[in-house]
DNA sequence: GACCAGGGTTAGA
DNA sequence: TCTAACCATGGT
């Protein structure tokens, strides 16, 4: 869990009602945030009922059920499901991983004023104002999760994701709901390709992700390493250096779990995919005409895909001009 | 049954 | 450095 200092929410904690309360900032749409969280239905590591978010954290050694709701505006309460961990530590953390997961520390003021007068931006930052990058915090999650979606749909890669939760990670069972938590490096160090395999991984993809557990279990990479490695430039050399993780994956995991709002996983199918919507094309966009695309929202690509993925949600998009646009090609 | 899916590696030019 | 073949499997 990180527990970077600039990172760390306003919260505070309420010893009667066992409570933490999470200030958000005036940008946050908890409804964008429900609205992602619930994209699919066999997402196993949390759950939406009535506009409260049912996730398993780990803080130390223990596991917290915790249950995230929205009594208002401006802030979260976290409620802990089996009552408050004992150690004033464990309540912090659980905090600061709420707030780093749901992005609540990050200053969007410059993306929006960026979109404000963007043909194509514009419409989806006030569309849905207050998204925020849904992160991945844990790198082992974020790598797993990434290399399984590696040219499949998002449909299996939940499966596979399941799978592996279901198989290798935590589980715990409280008031009728089940609760997982995502394996860690070390409970894949006796797994081998072949028992992956059988959980529909491909060879490949099992042999990059007990790579990457052994990488991450001998100490060799790690969230913090990257983090401290002084550019994004390097953490992004880091992890292409792995085998399996190539330019989509690296930035993938920058943007969700390193959180570099400059990442830009510029060959994804679905941000190929939301661009031929928003500009009405019958083909998707070529690179080179997406790095244009891109060029004016320099340093927030992250953000600009992110809300671009938000577009292909069965709620629809907003109204895009299509005065100012490229026009249509066939 | 073809084509696609939130790609990556490898061999060959 | 760039391109094409290949990987493998479920969804639609």
């Amino acid at each position: 869990m990180t527990t970077r200092q600039k990172d760390t929410p306003v919260f505070s904690f309420d010893e009667n009602t066992g409570i933490a309360q999470i200030e958000t900032p005036a940008a946050f749409s908890y409804a964008e945030t429900l609205l992602y969280l619930t994209r699919s239905p066999l997402e196993c590591l949390h759950s939406v009922e009535n506009g409260r978010i049912y996730k398993l954290l780990e803080a130390g050694k223990e596991l917290l059920p915790v249950e995230i709701s929205n009594p208002g505006p401006g802030r979260l309460h976290l409620r802990f499901m089996q009552g408050p961990p004992a150690d004033p530590d464990a309540i912090r953390e659980a905090a600061a991983y709420t707030a780093e997961w749901l992005d609540l520390a990050r200053d969007m003021t410059p993306f929006y004023a960026t979109a404000q007068s963007d043909p194509l931006l514009g419409p989806l930052a006030s569309g849905y104002y207050g998204l925020r990058i849904i992160g991945v915090p844990h790198l082992f999650e974020a790598l797993c999760w990434a290399i399984a979606g590696q040219q499949i749909n998002l449909t299996f890669a939940y499966t596979l994701k399941r799978r592996l939760v279901e198989n290798y990670g935590k589980k715990l069972v409280w008031e009728g709901r089940t609760y997982w938590l995502f394996p860690k490096p070390g409970d894949l160090a006796d797994v081998t390709v072949e028992e992956l395999r059988q959980l529909q991984f491909t060879g490949k993809k099992a042999e990059y992700i007990l790579h990457v557990a052994g990488l991450m279990d001998s100490g060799a990479l790690s969230k913090e390493a990257l983090l401290a490695s002084g550019s994004y430039e390097a953490a992004e050399r880091t992890l292409l250096a792995i085998r399996g993780i190539g330019p989509w994956t690296a930035h993938y995991v920058l943007m969700r779990c390193l959180r570099n709002p400059a990442a830009f996983p510029i060959g994804d199918a679905g941000l190929h995919n939301a661009l031929k919507q928003l500009l009405h094309r019958t083909q998707k966009p070529a690179l080179e005409e997406i790095r244009q695309l891109f060029a004016p929202w320099r340093g927030w690509e992250a953000y600009a895909v992110f809300y671009l993925w938000r577009s292909l949600l069965p709620e629809g998009s907003p109204a895009i001009q299509t005065a100012g646009l490229p026009d249509a090609r066939t």
